[in-house]
DNA sequence: GCAAATTAATGATTTATTCAAG
DNA sequence: CTTGAATAAATCATTAATTTGC
């Protein structure tokens, strides 16, 4: 297999839009069974699950890493579940999201699962998740926080480090 | 706190692609209204993390790292503009709403595309969009009818007399 | 000590809301 | 106003922690 151009859904259509990889696997275990009632015009692909899952063997789209070397497996290689993060890879992106990074695109995505990579198998669409999730749920946590936060005027411990050094050259801030 | 429902229809199996922030053109304000109560980080990541941290988007002009691009004329690229759909695409596509497909998975997007690339310029991300936006705007638009049958403002252009009973076979919303 | 049962975290999807182009 | 595009909120589903009984 020398250059082969992978499937034309991976590149071509999303050049123009940053896009990340995102696999063709991990569907819900649902049953697949449609109501066969009403005819589907396309005909809905018999959902094989089990190559579904096992995206080893399956056709990527792309961002396939020349190499993955999984003999020696450093991580558990779930076998197909999902993504399980290590703990560098965890420590990697709060660092990121404490540095202020909220919704990476494309690009950002793409360096950030090449990094991380090294520790795990990852994909680009965790790591937009992890960030999606992380932020949702950080939200949550603050706004639990101020829901009961009547009671001591000032916030005891922790001292809110306004010590931030303000100018900083952070691109990256979509939100906020 | 275990959320114990069951699904038993066929709910959605699709893969979702991960829309990444294109960053092109798309400037959202769109004030959170966050509380700042809680970190503003912007604490310079003590490693080279940093590189994580690329200004955004830029068509493909790297190695300039400011950025204070003028909104001004990067906007004629046949990139730069939204889908436009043409008769045929739109369509097909209600055709396959009609059908049945709500949520297409990945392969099915791709068969779609592919289909509709042959009447005008399409990427998989616009036959995502339209499935989400024609769901969640045809139910906007029963929920109005319904609600509004005592109202009689205009005959409304169009005459969607068709298909309300169909839609409660699925799961009564839980509220919220 | 261990494994089944239970609970807590959190990854992955779906839905609702919002913004802006045409 | 219509509607493509994008994000946030809500929800589902699976894995890790943990509890419990032996």
């Amino acid at each position: 297999m020398g250059s082969m151009k992978v499937h034309q859904f991976a590149r071509g259509f999303w050049e123009h839009e940053p896009s990340l990889t995102l696999g063709c696997k991990r569907l819900r275990p649902l049953a697949p069974k449609l109501s066969n009632t009403d005819n589907t015009p396309t005909t809905v692909p018999p959902f094989d699950l089990k190559s579904f899952i096992r995206p080893e063997s399956g056709p990527r789209k792309l961002g396939s890493s020349d190499d993955k070397r999984e003999t020696a497996h450093v991580d558990t290689h779930p076998g197909g579940t999902r993504w399980n993060p290590t703990q560098e890879q965890i420590g990697i992106l709060e660092m990121l999201y404490r540095g202020g990074m909220r919704t990476p695109n494309a690009q950002q995505i793409e360096q950030i699962t090449a990094q991380l990579g090294k520790y795990g198998k990852i994909e680009g669409k965790n790591v937009f998740y992890w960030f999606q999730n992380h932020k949702a749920r950080e939200r949550q946590k603050q706004k639990r926080n101020n829901l009961g936060l009547n009671h001591s005027p000032r916030a005891p411990g922790v001292t809110t480090t306004t010590t931030i050094s303000s100018s900083l050259t952070h691109e990256s801030r979509v939100g906020v």
